[in-house]
DNA sequence: ATGTCACTCAACGAGTGA
């Protein structure tokens, strides 16, 4: 099974790269992030015979959506927590095997905005709680999606300049761990070294030019999931697109 | 040089968020 994450930053604008990526790479299961658009709206900005839609929208802003290949029988999770559900960040299939989340965690910045930054650390509590849930009931666990967090000091060329930014604070950096803590690994931790990735460019600064990236959108998966995957695959070309995402697709493929 | 982009609201640019 080929599951995709990609931040696409708007599904109105780039529609015709989610295209190209299902030509391209055909996975089973596509984690979209900052859809940016309402739900009627993603319907009719992508229409599919192919994929099943699980639209989490919202007006302008944030929004998440899963594609899924209609050969695949799923349900939908429902989330019932109150801060996780405020703005569009969630949502989430039941598969036989496995559960798959697709996630876009607040970015908290401006730290000296004090809603901001503890909404950001909130949040990621939250989706703490969740991952427990799944752990404690040794379901199989893939959560993709843009964390928003620096975890390694090698995920920016310049992590000094990031120690006081709400991606690169300890405080989210220890919340990041905690949720691996509960019983996920890192997909990226297993097969590449620390520094050889980045999976976002910000548009300003000429940041794609001078190949100042971060690496922030990532796979966390449980232990038995990790033993069948068998590589992780950064995108790059997408950022090279007429008007790219600031974001990479990622894929990673699970066997079985 | 905030070396940009996408969104909304209410205009044809300002303000916001990333």
């Amino acid at each position: 099974m080929k599951i995709c994450s990609w931040n696409i930053n708007s599904i109105r604008v780039r529609v015709n790269h989610l295209n190209l990526l299902i030509k391209t790479h055909k996975p089973d299961v596509i984690l979209l992030q900052e859809i940016k658009c309402e739900n009627h709206q993603f319907e009719e900005f992508f229409k599919s015979t192919d994929y099943d839609q699980i639209i989490k929208g919202q007006k302008g802003r944030h929004g998440v959506a899963i594609l899924i290949k209609k050969n695949i029988d799923f349900e939908t999770i429902k989330f019932n927590s109150k801060i996780i559900n405020e703005e569009a960040r969630i949502c989430g299939v039941s598969l036989e095997k496995l559960s798959i989340i697709n996630v876009y965690v607040p970015n908290g910045n401006p730290i000296d905005n004090d809603e901001k930054y503890s909404f950001k650390l909130r949040w990621m509590e939250e989706l703490s709680k969740i991952v427990n849930g799944y752990i404690s009931t040794y379901k199989n666990l893939v959560i993709g999606g843009d964390f928003n967090v620096l975890d390694n000091e090698k995920d920016v060329k310049d992590f000094k300049n990031w120690s006081s930014d709400a991606l690169g604070k300890i405080e989210t950096r220890k919340s990041f761990r905690r949720i691996l803590s509960k019983g996920l690994f890192n997909v990226v931790r297993f097969f590449e070294e620390p520094g050889t990735h980045y999976s976002f460019w910000d548009y300003q600064k000429a940041s794609w030019e001078r190949n100042y990236g971060l690496l922030i959108d990532h796979f966390l998966v449980s232990p038995m999931i990790l033993q069948c995957t068998s590589n992780i695959l950064f995108e790059k070309k997408f950022r090279d697109l007429d008007k790219p995402s600031d974001h990479i697709p990622v894929i990673i493929n699970i066997n079985n």
